[in-house]
Order: C-alpha cells, then structure tokens, then sequence
DNA sequence: CTGTTAGCGCGTTCAG
DNA sequence: CTGAACGCGCTAACAG
C-alpha cells in the first residue's frame, strides 16, 4: 500500500496537519515534531499526492500544450523552451497535437479545462479562432506561438522579422547579386508574418534602386512549391541570381529542384532560407539562413503565461521582441 | 464561477448521485430525471472536474513520458505514436525532456508518481537503471523505448535489425559493390542494436564470400565522427566502394565529409543509412536507408502499456516483432 | 506550536 | 430508480 499523510501522522505520532505543515513549510512546527514527520516520511517513502493536493489547492501546476504536428522540427525547437523553463517553475506539460484538426482543438479546450490546467500555450500553422475563444471563456490564460500568423491583439512573441529581411537582401547585394527574387507563402499574406519578410525583401531592393519579383507558393510543402516550377524556370530564365526564401523549407526545395536539375549552387544559383533548423546545416551546401530562436520564442511565451497566472489582474501586456542572427554559410556565391 | 456537480443536482432538482450516475452513465436513471440533468448541464456549461474525479477513481488517465531530448527527430517520430494512440484510449501525456540528465529523471520519476501517473515511456538513447528501478518500485508500469540499448528483459518493441541489415548489404552486393565497409557506433556495443546490425553486415559478407572491414565510431554526433576520419580515408584508399552505416546520422555526417573533400555520392562512393527520417529525403543524393516504423514502436509501446494497466495480474509478455522497409534511393551506385 | 474540523468535487455504497 | 452519507488525500481556518 502507498502511505498517505495519515499514516505518517500515525507513526510520527502527530495531526496530519502536522505533517501537511512540515511538508509545506507554512507554519511553524517543533523541532522535536519535524523530525519525528521526517522520520515517518522517510520510512513509510511518503510522497504527497498531488491530486489530492490539486484538488484542495485548485493548482495543477500543469499547462496544457496543444500543437499541429509533435513531428515538425520547428514544434519540437519551441516545445524544448517550454518545458525547460515549465520545469523551472514547477509546471508540467501536457502534450496534445491536434495535426491540425480544428474541432480535435476544440475537444482539446475542454479537456484541458476538465484537467484544471493553468494556462495553455497553441504552437501551431494555422489560426483557431474558435480556439483561442473557447479558452478565453473557459478563463485560461494562453499564448498562440504561430509560425506563420501575426496575431496583433495576443499575447505573441515576435521577430523583427522585416528588419532581418532587409538585412538579408542587402548582404545579397552586397555579394553583388542585381537580380534577386523573393520567395513566399501567400495564403492568407496579410495576416501572416510572410508580408513582414516580403516587406523588407522589397525595402531592400528599393533602396539600392533594384528591381524587385515576388514568387508565391501555396504552401510549405513540396507539391506547393512543385506548383510554381515554371516562374522558377522564367525567373532563372530572366537573369535571377539569388533567391530569398521566407522558410528554409521552401529553400530547400528549391535547391533540390535546381540540382535536381543539374544546377550548381551556390555557383549558378544563391539561395538563403528562413528559420535555421538543424537541417539547413546538414544539407550541402550549408544553407545561409535567419536563425530564428525558437527555443526562446517557447520560453518567453510560457514566462509570460506563469506571469498571468499569478497576477491575473494586473498583466502589462508588452510584446517581446526577440534578437535574430543571420547565420551565413555556403549557398550564396560572391559574384561580380 | 465554475459549476460543480452540486450546482446541476440544484437546478436539475435532483441529487448528486443521480448527476453522477447521468454522466457516467453508471446506474439505471429515469428519463425525466436524466432530461432535467441533461438540460442543467448544458445550462450551466458544467464539465466534470478532473482532479476531483481522480482524486475518487485513482484513474489519472495521465501517462508519463520522459524523452532525452524533444528536438530529437526520432523521439518526436515516437512520441507521435504515444500521443496519437493515447488519445484513442483517452489518456493523456505529461512530457518530461531529461536532456540526458539522470539525475533530474529520478525526480521525474517522483513527480510522474506523485501525479499519480497510470504509466511510463522513456524515449531515450541511454540507459537509466535506476529509474527503471524506481518506476518499478513506485509500481508504474512502464516501456523503455530505445534508440540503441537492448533490454531483453523489458517491455520493449522491436526490429529485425539484423535480417534488414543482412538484406542491405546484400542489396549493395547485388549493386556490384565488393569491397563495402560498416560503420557503426561501438559503445556499449554487446548491448546495443548496433551489434545486430553489424551481424547481419557480417553474415551477408560472409554469404558471399566477402571480406568485411567495420569502423565504429564513439557516438553519433559530427564530432565523434570526425575522430575517425582517418580510418574512412584509409578505407577509401583500400578500395572501399560503399558504406553500410547504422545510422541516419552517420550515413550524413559521411557524406557530408566526402562531398566536402570533393567526392560524389554516388558516383564515388555509395553509401546507405539506416532511420528513414525526413531528412535523409531532403538531402541531396536522397539516402538509400532503412525505414524504421517510429510511430509504431511508439503505438505499439503505449498499447501495452494500457494493456498492462488494464490488467495487472495477468500480462503475456510477447515482445513485438514490427516490420520494415529498405528504401532504396540515390546514394547508391549500381558499379560493373 | 498543535489538533480538530470542514471542505475541495466527485463516485459509491446502502437504505429506501 | 433515488438520495443521504461517507470518503478519496490533502490544505486551511479555527480554537486552543
């Protein structure tokens, strides 16, 4: 049988409140008592029930994480600074991927409500209104941590991610590229951080009087990006040197697709991607991307959601701007 | 404020017993009754307090899972099966990264107990003892799934390593290579997979009257491999036309080292791995690799898990043989 | 400093 | 079929 605090109240011949006090610290208790309690607990292997606990406290010191696809590298990246700094405040994480099935989100709301959790953080690609509204109304505290999507009005940490683009073209010039096209994810581009990325790409080319060309894709896989072979031949065709690409991903698809191809890069063609997982240093060439601190978009994220929880009242609501590196490697060629 | 049970029996003129018996379905209920209890409980918009629940039926539905590290491809791959049948049986997981610290898995053991856990599944590449120890002291029944290790007298799932390995090499002799060397990772070998790979490397050689060479390295990072860069080249000097590797990882840090010293994959030099992972698709040549079922060692770990704890008596103890699939694509060279 | 008591929200006897 | 009463293991007043 497991000991309960009754049994050690029992064999430390004391209240059980006196040993709930040992345990918890909050009161004052004789030294002749606390060692007698710390004798039980040690011989009987007392280990509090935290249900139990939970249940009188109405602290789970659980958060409930829900993500589209455990599998994807970026999920995982963020999912590591969540845990790491849940752990460092005693909060534990519940694990729930939806693979993008909004009403399974739905489900997941309520369960994550019928388990007490104490906040909830969304990492995902697509955008769960109903979500996010079941949560609120269920009065979790959460935070959405979107790959593609700017949620203006939520608690989001962000990237300058325009400023980090300019930066990235203009050291494509810089390389002496003239004739650099952009490559980006469409859907939904007004509402996503892609239009930042397409902002700065287009900032930079002005302001070294270049021409700007914008190629959209679908999506991120590779059947979208399949979909939009031919404006990668005209571009080519058309004296395009370099391509900036929003996501590593569609960087690596292309790079496929051109060497596929029989095409050299970085010799006849630069490429730099968007994210800096760990793959784009694996393939060959080395690809010259945006790092993206992951592990520090989860980290601040559920910093923030322990925050509310502890003073819901009072919550200043800053958005957290957090630092990029561009991570220069070997698919992009100096040309004259 | 929430609503509880009381606040439905209140409205529904009822008990809370009756209440209890309408959402558990428990106990024969009159129809007007159970009518009022339903129309309560979509009224107040209650939902059944977990922690409380728990805290009366000693079912969590929580199961514990302690990986090393979640921005590993491979636990993540797993950690989808788990997830994904768990949810099928209405159990939920608590993620716990260890980063290979056995020390802080030891209190997770604690804290998995003290969450009164149902169950456990360690993803991890090495091997704790003393937690097992603990798990099966604080009587959590658990799986340890392994990328290296292993452990016969444990709950495990397995591969034919050896037959899929007996088999790829074969492939590669039948692709014309004689002079085919094995790499694979020595620690800890006699206890590890990599010796079933590394016999069916052998057997397949020996089958056809081939000498077999194998290199190990010391681990599975790019360092580790880096130290036995010699012994590649010195391979490659004696003639060797391909490499059987054990790994993914090793197959890529290979030809990575190759391709940066100015070789061809595959026309120099074939090299096939072994995980199938998405990148070994991505990478350009596409590795010629093992498919390793992820996903289903970790369905087929948590089934038995919920199985275990279903019926703790009497458990049939068959171990799992999952099947796998060699995928053959561009790293290797088909040589006269 | 300490023990008694009253719940937390719910499932489950056990009489009716 | 139904309700009263008890208890799961623990914390938090409340007296003393």
């Amino acid at each position: 049988m497991v000991a309960t605090i009754k049994d050690v109240a029992k064999m430390a011949d004391v209240s059980i409140s006196t040993v709930s006090r040992v345990i918890n610290d909050s009161k004052p208790v004789s030294p002749e008592a606390r060692r007698r309690v710390l004798h039980a607990i040690e011989v009987l292997d007392y280990r509090p029930n935290e249900v139990a606990r939970s249940l009188v406290t109405k602290k789970s010191n659980l958060i409930g994480v829900i993500v589209d696809d455990i599998g994807s590298m970026y999920v995982s990246y963020v999912l590591r600074g969540v845990e790491e700094i849940g752990r460092m405040y005693n909060y534990d994480i519940i694990l729930l991927s939806s693979y993008g099935d909004p009403e399974l989100e739905l489900k997941f709301a309520k369960l994550l409500f019928q388990k007490q959790v104490e906040g909830a953080i969304i990492i995902s690609s697509t955008l769960n209104q109903k979500l996010m509204y079941r949560l609120e109304e269920s009065r979790i505290p959460y935070a959405n941590i979107n790959r593609f999507y700017d949620i203006e009005e939520d608690l989001t940490v962000r990237i300058n991610y325009e400023e980090v683009s300019f930066n990235m073209v203009e050291y494509l010039i810089e390389q002496g590229h003239k004739k650099i096209a952009s490559l980006a994810i469409r859907k939904d581009i007004d509402r996503t951080e892609e239009k930042y990325k397409v902002d700065g790409y287009e900032s930079a080319m002005k302001e070294h009087s270049l021409k700007s060309s914008n190629i959209y894709t679908l999506g991120i896989d590779e059947k979208s990006f399949l979909d939009i072979s031919d404006e990668i031949d005209s571009a080519i065709k058309n004296g395009v040197t370099a391509f900036f690409c929003s996501q590593d991903e569609i960087a690596l698809h292309l790079m496929n697709y051109l060497v596929d191809r029989g095409m050299k890069i970085p010799d006849d063609i630069s490429v730099t991607g968007f994210g800096g997982t760990a793959m784009t240093n694996i393939y060959r060439p080395k690809l010259t991307t945006v790092r993206i601190p992951y592990y520090d978009i989860g980290a601040v994220a559920i910093r923030r959601i322990l925050k509310k929880i502890e003073d819901k009242d009072n919550f200043s609501e800053e958005r957290i701007l957090l630092p990029v590196e561009i991570l220069k490697r070997d698919s992009v060629k100096k040309i004259d």
